[in-house]
DNA sequence: TTGAAAGCGCTAACAA
DNA sequence: TTGTTAGCGCTTTCAA
């Protein structure tokens, strides 16, 4: 491989003028025509790691995500990454599974590969491990959840708006039995939207029935568990919000194996599952979170921080959810 | 952040001797201890750049894929990633959305960036660039298909065979007119399920109607689109067979969009796409990937080559399919 | 605008 | 088994 000795030789400058060209410097015009000859020929291009070694930064952002294949999540990265590659860095991408053993791991892993900046989606969180990293000047920012105790940029969804909306257009279609199939107490999403939910009760003057009201892992299996539960108890509720997208997926499933029909046995409203929505019959009612604008928030935030700007830290942005209208709520007034 | 000098100065040992423990050398026991107690206190740990200029080994692995929000690729990469992390290796994953611009650039991207082997799933493959990383000796593995004119390490499919069984699954059960959603001529996979659905139809003595056989751009939008146009024509098929996990998803979405139930007014088959298989209603019989093994045949293949062994160089694997039995094929015999 | 030279942190001869 | 030393490719003072 070629190296700046080889461009310098050939062009009969020093190291330093090659260097300077390649960072951007003034360079006389004949100057600059022998080395972008030079370095065509040669087929040079920097090294990065000598570079790095140099200047102490990799160029490289860490991602640290909890599955690699859920499409909610991928698609957040696919954004992030876009503009990140713009601005010169590469993304080193993480999957801990959901697995907080893991996610501490690779959490050290991506500490020890010397990123500038790390973008997370936290399940614990790690907060001493990032606490370090901050100390270290590696800007953080946190995706779908803050990570309690610290002090940190995030980019959040209105959790509570987007589930209280979901819950008051059951209540104003008349619906009065509406089961929530949520996550764990403690996880900020979950109880977020929980709170929604309870607060559109409120809103209509209703208390929610708290047989109603599951929680579980956030996961597919769960989420299929307590439909199952849900719809075969004594008093079964006439909607049902599954809010997040593998319980929502998880609730669909259950509901075809149990052969309800949607809406005309129960109502429907999912999170997240654009795919399975738009392929439901009917479609179904869905609360999307902005992917496209999560990611490039994130790393709009994230270049800033890189390049030392602390203007406005911590910034939390909180953005709104889309509604995709679906078939999959039956009117109990009409 | 602590050096490698450090480390020495602390425990009054040469650098030479710190840097052979940090690389697997013997040591004395007393000496061991003394590293690991100074490594622990000062939170050293080895600058991935100084090594990686010192040795030209980035540790790190290129990831070239169509796309990242695809579960069906992003579930091999996870089995892809997971394997090569536990040899050390980071991964650079990158996504050329079905763009062979894109797919040029980023392959630059990541020759620039000295990785030291590439797992990639073409579009068109640059048989260029990628010759030119071989000739560097960055041993290159290709998913899902080979490219044209470059002899190249691949894991692939037994196409041919899966689309076989599909078709020749619904000719036995009496269809004599099976739509083929297939992706564009030329392409490596297309070709292969064609042929292999133009072999079962000889296999039963029969000739596949030309006019069944369409082949748009493996995406959803043309898998919607040929669907619909194959089930609006004159004399439309009783069975369908969509090749891929995106035309499968279109080819869902339109029967549904036209009212046709399944496998009442039609029969389906359907390839990848295993959420949206398992969330139908009935059941979508569906050709699957191994989507583990092929991630873990990938990496192990890839980890040979970059320790020097080209034993079975160019090894071409070919994995067998899993069938995802359903309820979306009718016997018309019965 | 250009050049000389030091040194980033590490590995790997080679010598002891 | 341990230590000395050169140098990987680059950036960055500092001086010219």
């Amino acid at each position: 491989m070629a190296t700046i000795k080889d461009v310098a030789r050939k062009t009969g400058l020093s190291l330093a003028t090659i260097s300077k060209y390649l960072n951007g410097g003034h360079v006389l015009e004949e100057n600059r025509q022998a080395i972008e000859a030079a370095i065509n020929n040669l087929g040079y291009s920097v090294n990065r790691m000598a570079r790095g070694l140099k200047t102490s930064r990799s160029m490289t952002v860490g991602v640290l995500i909890p599955d690699l294949e859920n499409a909610f999540i991928t698609s957040i990265v696919s954004n992030l990454e876009n503009i990140l590659l713009q601005a010169g860095y590469s993304t080193l991408i993480c999957d801990y599974k959901h697995n907080p053993v893991i996610e501490h791991e690779k959490l050290a892993f991506l500490a020890a590969r010397s990123i500038d900046g790390l973008v997370m989606m936290p399940l614990n969180g790690c907060p001493d491990d990032l606490r370090t990293l901050q100390m270290r000047h590696v800007p953080v920012v946190l995706l779908d959840r803050p990570v309690r105790g610290l002090t940190c940029d995030a980019v959040l969804v209105k959790n509570r708006q987007a589930a209280f909306g979901a819950a008051d257009l059951l209540l104003t279609a008349g619906h009065r039995r509406i089961g929530f199939i949520g996550g764990p107490t403690g996880i900020y999403t979950a109880d977020e939207r929980l709170e929604g939910y309870l607060a559109a009760h409120q809103a209509h003057d209703l208390t929610a029935d708290r047989q109603l009201i599951r929680q579980g892992q956030y996961d597919a299996e769960s989420g299929y568990q307590l439909t199952v539960e849900l719809l075969s108890a004594a008093d079964p509720p006439t909607a049902l919000f599954a809010t997040n997208n593998e319980m929502t997926f998880g609730a669909v499933l259950a509901m075809h194996t149990l052969g309800i029909h949607i809406p005309e046995d129960l109502s429907v409203i999912g999170f997240d599952n654009q795919m399975l929505a738009t392929v439901h019959q009917p479609v179904l009612s869905t609360v999307l979170q902005p992917l496209r604008q999560i990611g490039e928030t994130a790393a709009e935030l994230l270049l800033r921080r890189m390049r030392g700007c602390l203007d406005d830290y911590p910034a939390v942005h909180q953005l709104d959810t889309i509604w995709l209208p679906g078939a999959s709520v039956k009117n109990l007034q009409s």
